[in-house]
DNA sequence: TCCGGCAAAATTGTGTACAATACGGCCCAT
DNA sequence: ATGGGCCGTATTGTACACAATTTTGCCGGA
């Protein structure tokens, strides 16, 4: 996992818009790098010197890295301890998929009634590209790398359109790499954005201009992909239903 | 407006959960104290140098302090150019009321089938200190110091109940001060937590056990709360229901 | 053996000096 | 007069040294 393939899940990187320069993300991006791929287990105390001697920055630098890191959710810090590699239970990914629902939910209600015809007549060229993306092969990578992008885009055009300035960084904590792909590492992002996809219903729902249709659709298909990513993570013998208590 | 005010608004302080110690800390809260009562126009540009003249400490922590408040949404910053107060369109306060209708909404329909006894039990105690809490005097701000912290309780065991662990950061997020004090300045929290408040309400949607009852009982609620707050601080000659385009 | 305190080591927090960058004014050429 | 390039200043970014704190290991006494 490298540090092009996060900033191609996580949207567009706007490095320019955070505080410090260029140290400080080469830290971050150089620990995010050891990070995703799990090379530290969960709990592991991330010394700041030994960091320093990895990165080549300096000290402070990397402190800007771990506390960005921390922010991203990938971090505990507490004053005086250090850093330790979060830990996630799967019931934090479990709430996290299902704020998804609630917030892409949201999302495509209000993008239903607000979707300017520019934005929704490129819906169905991406899914025509979409759907020219050969099938499964040995290379399962490379099917995702193509498939990422282009579900991203579609994405971005709904939360745009759901003009709602505050949607996008609570989707973006909400289907951050912390909690999707270092649960589901094994199984890379491929099933995942597979099954999110289905994008031609929700085009559909959206030019019937019934908001609840259109979230309704949302809210099944996410579920759905919530429920084949579980299994395919073989995290849960059971799904999504069955954690509700 | 206090540290200590903000900290009672904003919710248990977790100030020891995060990087760094003490200095930042007093940095941070020494600029917040002059962020909420508007001492600086949106845009005011923050020099690092004037903030350690200011708060005394060094423009290490004053660089940490400024880091956590743009996190916490006060600031924006950019790569070599500084930060500088964030302005507050009324479109963002509105995004922000629209989500957390969403998200207590959310809140609610979960806690009210997950909700323990020794929880709902609370809640009416909660009710009637508010309730006993004065009516309206001169000294209006001591009524809001009151009734802000019951209604926080209220709010967190709700959330709590939820038992979604990711909920809180989110809504916090999105009932932040930046984005409700700043906006309505003048007016005090005090009509805000009023109007949100009704909670006998919620506890019989939640006792009844409806899920869809309680997240409407709940959306209702917020939704007028959130025309009469916007109304007290006179931003808008209509209401709530006309951004929707 | 176990517990508490003490001291040394390891680690994080803070301050300061220096480097890099961005901003603004000035001069000069056209 | 105006536009472009140059240089000085202001401001942010980085590194390092020192201080404070926590952790660790040890020792002595109960």
């Amino acid at each position: 996992m490298t540090s092009r393939t996060w900033r191609c899940i996580q949207g567009d990187n706007h490095d320019k818009h955070r505080l410090h320069g260029h140290a400080g993300e080469i830290a971050c991006a150089a620990i995010r790098d050891r990070l995703l791929p799990g090379e530290w287990p969960a709990g592991t105390r991330l010394l700041e010197a030994d960091l320093t001697a990895m990165t080549g920055v300096s000290r402070t630098s990397v402190r800007d890295a771990l506390r960005r890191l921390s922010n991203e959710g990938f971090l505990d810090c507490v004053a005086n301890a250090g850093c330790r590699v979060k830990a996630f239970t799967a019931r934090d990914v479990e709430a996290a998929f299902d704020l998804r629902v609630e917030l892409e939910g949201y999302a495509v209600r209000r993008a239903a009634s607000r979707i300017g015809t520019p934005a929704i007549a490129a819906l169905p060229a991406l899914c025509d590209r979409m759907e020219e993306i050969p099938a499964d092969r040995v290379g399962k990578p490379r099917r995702c790398d193509h498939l990422t992008p282009l579900n991203h885009s579609f994405q971005a055009i709904i939360v745009e359109a759901a003009k709602n300035p505050r949607l996008a960084p609570h989707l973006a904590d909400v289907t951050s790499a912390p909690v999707v792909l270092r649960t589901c590492r094994s199984c890379t992002t491929d099933k995942i954005t597979r099954s999110m996809c289905h994008p031609r219903e929700r085009i559909q729902a959206m030019q019937a201009g019934n908001d609840d249709g259109a979230g309704a659709v949302m809210r099944s298909q996410i579920h759905a992909g919530y429920r084949a990513a579980l299994r395919d993570a073989g995290l849960f013998g059971t799904v999504a239903e069955d954690w509700q208590d």
